[in-house]
RNA sequence: GGCAUUGUGGCCGAGUGGCUAGGCAGAGCUCUGCAAAAGCUUGUACAGCGGUUCGAAUCCGCUCGAUGCCUCCA
């Protein structure tokens, strides 16, 4: 028996425009297609969010029972600058800008995109294709929609025919869009533009002579377009039709639906059921964007060097943050609410750790199993984390009740309320105790130990001055002790 | 300019046509040698203007603002 034969989830599907309730295509399987980033630069913090929620997704998907299958790209090729004839690779600018093989560009921006995301506790997806490593699969693909009269090649380079694709399918049916405005609001292109409309779009492009990254073709030397990857790798891992396909909003249009047109040119079907679109990121209230310097990189964030916010924040602080807004919200991020959500989780880790020497009693004075059941409505109901973290701090209340003596549980309650606590806060939530890291040095605790000792002898003697100084030098290491009913405890702030 | 989304109390952020999530901050109280921590109590907000309705923050229209896309962008 697996949960998710008891929990029914509800999806909002981009492409409907509602709430749907989720069936996999096989029951207990899903497959999962997140748009990965492109490793030109260091990775946007905006995108963090995005796959944050997606890791979420899959880490709630995992806990229902599933078994996911989970590939999320590394675009290492193809990704235009613009989409114009004089477009250029954005990894192989990067490149001439920083006087590197392209390949160097695409292993120094993967691994702080790896690195920052474990820092987020991020799980690692179940397939990272490149697009690199996928030539041969989009030049078959291309061929299919040559072949099935969707795309024609022009001076070794080949376009997406969008509006023949448009008489007999619906170009735009993902982000709303109809092919005639679109027509109608296009403005004057290049004269020299090879594509025969403006909507059309690369397939493969063929490689100048000074270009370094090229694959040889049937249309001559060249490299893919950069929708292609996602539907060759996503069809190869996946399927031609699979369960969920997830990225960023701004993906929406004309990423995605390029992507949708290109498999039904290819399959003649469409390749998605669920479409999932994660919402923006603001920064105090204002798009992210470098030009503007309303940006902040997570490394920045995590060392407090920045002139954005007063302090430094926890990779985990951040995650509960973002948790805290629902994944289709945006989110603006500064230093007030950053503040605020750090202390809040310092709230929950402590209940956490309070949790574990929580006295029983014979009866529980709160239904528990009431609370875990609404703790999974809010997941069901569209991965809503922030009401899934409201019930959390009704826990928090329970908890702190029940450590008051104010309040009771029962031992199979308790372990009831343990075992659901730590499920929805580590393993759904993928957040981390900071407290618990630091606390597995014994010896450390032994100390602080020895020093509430001595501090509650002093207090004992009415020696306050040695007792306050105790606690106050504490308080400067980052220690603070709290004293409770039945004695004092620390922890780490 | 076009298309889309959105606008909630000091801040962040859920939400349902009628019974007002949650976090942070503030105030009062309990506890404490004093604090801190913890607990309890306290806030009737829903951009503006109209309309539908017995009743709307929740539905519709307009206005204003924000964000996204329209050229690369999670």
């Amino acid at each position: 028996m697996h949960l998710y034969q008891n929990q029914h989830l509800k999806v909002y599907n981009s492409l409907s425009g509602k709430k749907e309730d989720f069936k996999p295509l096989n029951e207990g399987h899903i497959g999962m297609y997140v748009c990965g980033p492109t490793v030109y630069s260091n990775v946007h913090l905006g995108n963090c969010r995005t796959f944050m929620s997606f890791d979420m997704i899959f880490r709630y998907f995992k806990h229902l029972g599933y078994k996911v299958r989970y590939v999320r790209n590394i675009t290492d090729a193809g990704h235009l600058e613009n989409d114009a004839e004089t477009g250029e690779d954005k990894i192989a600018k990067k490149a001439r800008l920083e006087q590197l093989e392209p390949m160097e560009v695409v292993q120094r921006y993967t691994l702080d995109f790896h690195t920052i995301l474990e820092k987020f506790n991020f799980l690692p997806p179940s397939i990272e294709p490149t697009a690199t490593g996928h030539i041969i699969e989009q030049i078959e693909i291309i061929k299919t929609i040559l072949n099935k009269g969707l795309a024609y090649e022009i001076n070794g380079s080949v376009y997406f025919d969008v509006e023949k694709f448009n008489k007999t399918n619906e170009y735009g049916k993902l982000s709303g869009r109809k092919l005639e405005d679109m027509i109608s609001n296009t403005r004057e292109l290049a004269a020299q533009d090879e594509k025969r409309n403006p909507q059309d779009f690369a397939l493969w492009k063929k490689a100048e002579p000074q270009h370094i990254m090229r694959w040889p073709s049937p249309w001559g030397d060249g490299f893919p377009g950069w929708h292609l990857e996602c539907t060759a790798m996503s069809t190869k891992y996946l399927g031609e039709t699979f369960d969920i396909h997830g990225g960023g909003m701004d993906l929406k249009f004309p990423h995605h639906e390029c992507e949708i047109a290109q498999a039904e040119a290819c399959n003649g079907h469409a390749p998605v059921n669920y479409w999932m679109h994660a919402n923006m990121l603001t920064l105090n209230g204002k798009k992210m964007a470098k030009s503007t310097g309303n940006n902040i990189l997570p490394h920045e964030i995590f060392t407090g060097e920045n002139e954005i916010l007063s302090k430094a924040y926890s990779p985990s602080a951040v995650r509960f943050f973002m948790m805290q807004a629902h994944y289709n919200s945006i989110l603006d991020l500064s230093d007030e609410a950053l503040l605020a959500s750090e202390k809040g989780f310092h709230k929950l880790m402590e209940a956490w750790e309070n949790l574990a020497k929580l006295p029983t009693a014979t009866v529980s004075s709160f239904d528990v199993a009431a609370w875990k059941q609404k703790c999974y409505d809010a997941m069901n109901d569209d991965f809503n984390t922030p009401i899934l973290i409201a019930h959390l701090f009704e826990a928090v209340k329970h908890i702190n009740l029940i450590k008051e003596s104010k309040e009771s549980i029962t031992e199979k309650d308790l372990e009831v309320l343990k075992g659901a606590m730590h499920d929805f806060i580590f393993d759904i939530l993928g957040l981390e105790n900071k407290n618990a890291t630091a606390l597995d040095s014994d010896k450390l605790s032994d100390v602080i130990g020895l020093l509430i000792q001595l501090r509650n002898d002093a207090r004992a003697n009415k020696d306050f001055a040695t007792s306050d100084k105790i606690r106050e030098q504490l308080e400067t290491m980052g220690i603070q002790l709290k004293d409770g009913k039945d004695g004092t405890t620390f922890s780490f702030s």
